[in-house]
DNA sequence: TCTGGGGTCCTAGGACCC
DNA sequence: TCTGGGGTCCTAGGACCC
């Protein structure tokens, strides 16, 4: 197969991918877990990441506890602690940043970097760059760092995983297909478990061989995403990096399990109302509005009831929501049936000010709503998140702390009443009656 | 891969319009 | 009211990612 460019590299795309991140960033923060079987995600009973040497021992991802502490009895079974991994991450891009400004940070343990040009400002080689960003990295994180540097973002995302852990593998132009030959049809980025068993039947198992299929042939029988793929696999690159922080969002959710599952309906309500205000926290951290809310509960047999709403009006308070939510939840609660998890989707987001006008005063309404909820993520940066929350999220919080065992904090939190009743709250007035 | 949480993009098909 | 042809917008649902 002739590659599309002669030349090794008409781009040069890092991209780099943190070993079994979780558990490296814990061993980081505690040497003393090094060579051991340790394993995050005990808030949930699962396994959500694992170290080399779990691995070695048989456990794997989703596994429950108990059964990993049959075939591991050592574990050291950790909760996931996303700030410290946040922290990691974010000293991950900033190493990057020393070579070039054209960096993507694509996940928590993921980032794409374009070197393109550098050789001759920076007197190295693509290569050489590499190998010093994967020191800096390994050497300064203390975790291992898998690198793949490839003419396009698909193939250097082959590369970082072909090696794994602490590898880096440079995929020039000339010789791709050797690496494509190795791969697995189903273990490149954008092709998963649908198209790969479509592919199947047609005898197409390698990334190789997906590759040399003709370009009419994938554009017949694929779509667009895949017809990318097939490009950037040949050596053209189609995907930018994208540069610059996550501010552009469509859509932004909260969902939480609740172990165990529940058929009391205020509970429930109140687990969507956290949700709820989780959510729009984060609204109004990106100054965005929301014009469309989507709630669901999921049974414990994990059936979902939903209901989408449309607004009139982009609006940021929770109890907004919640006013609106309430009856739709009355009419899916059904009694005697036990929900595990609740959740929300905001979408059509809006961004800016308040800007439509209307007749009967809401606007003025969410202008105080705002006042009042910007008031309170004062008060959550100063005390911690959730030290002021709605009354109706208040068996939620309640059931989090015990789950949390620490009680300490506890007694700091104040309750922002709603109409529910709570023992300790602070008393304002009804977020409705503002005045 | 038995089920956690947070996202994005694409396509097909219906509604509506000329 | 029907047939013919063409366009846009919106939504639901699928597929995929970490």
């Amino acid at each position: 197969m002739q590659p599309i460019s002669l030349l090794d590299f008409p781009k040069a795309i890092l991209h780099i991918d943190g070993d079994s991140f979780f558990v490296s960033c814990e061993v980081a923060k505690n040497p003393k877990l090094k060579g051991k079987p340790v394993v995050t995600g005990s808030e949930r009973g699962i396994v959500s990441a694992l170290s080399y040497e779990a691995k070695a021992r048989g456990v794997k991802r989703a596994m429950r506890m108990g059964e990993v502490k049959k075939i591991c009895p050592d574990v050291i079974f950790l909760p996931s602690d996303y700030e410290t991994y946040s922290l990691f991450s974010l000293r991950m891009y900033n190493i990057v940043r020393r070579y070039t400004p054209e960096v993507e940070e694509y996940s928590i343990d993921e980032c794409f970097a374009d070197l393109t040009g550098l050789r001759r400002p920076l007197r190295m080689s693509y290569e050489e760059m590499a190998i010093k960003i994967k020191k800096e990295l390994d050497s300064e994180l203390g975790i291992t760092f898998s690198i793949g540097l490839a003419p396009t973002k698909v193939l250097a995302k082959i590369g970082s995983k072909y090696q794994k852990p602490s590898g880096l593998t440079i995929i020039k132009g000339r010789d791709f297909h050797l690496y494509l030959a190795k791969t697995a049809v189903d273990e490149v980025w954008g092709i998963g478990p649908q198209t790969s068993s479509f592919l199947h039947k047609f005898g197409i198992r390698t990334a190789l061989q997906f590759v040399q299929k003709d370009e009419e042939w994938i554009r017949n029988k694929l779509t667009k995403p895949h017809y990318e793929i097939w490009q950037e696999l040949r050596g053209k690159a189609v995907y930018e990096i994208e540069v610059g922080k996550k501010n552009n969002y469509k859509s932004i959710s909260k969902t939480k399990t609740f172990t165990p599952a529940s058929v009391e309906r205020e509970f429930v309500f109140s687990q969507l109302s956290k949700n709820v205000e989780n959510a729009c926290i984060k609204l109004r951290r990106h100054k965005l509005f929301t014009k469309k809310i989507f709630f669901f509960l999921k049974t414990q047999d994990f059936q979902y009831c939903g209901a989408e709403i449309k607004l009139s009006d982009a609006t940021v308070s929770p109890n907004c929501i919640l006013n609106i939510i309430r009856s739709h939840f009355e009419k899916m609660f059904e009694e005697r049936k036990s929900f595990r998890a609740t959740g929300i989707i905001l979408s059509d987001l809006e961004s800016g000010e308040i800007k439509q006008l209307d007749l009967f005063g809401k606007i003025e309404q969410e202008e105080k709503f705002s006042k009042i909820f910007k008031g309170i993520d004062e008060i959550a940066k100063k005390y911690g998140k959730h030290s002021v929350f709605l009354g109706t999220s208040f068996l939620a919080m309640n059931n989090a702390q015990h789950q949390n065992k620490r009680g300490a904090q506890s007694e700091r939190k104040l309750n922002l009443f709603n109409g529910e009743t709570a023992r300790k709250r602070l008393y304002l007035p009804m977020l409705g009656e503002v005045k």
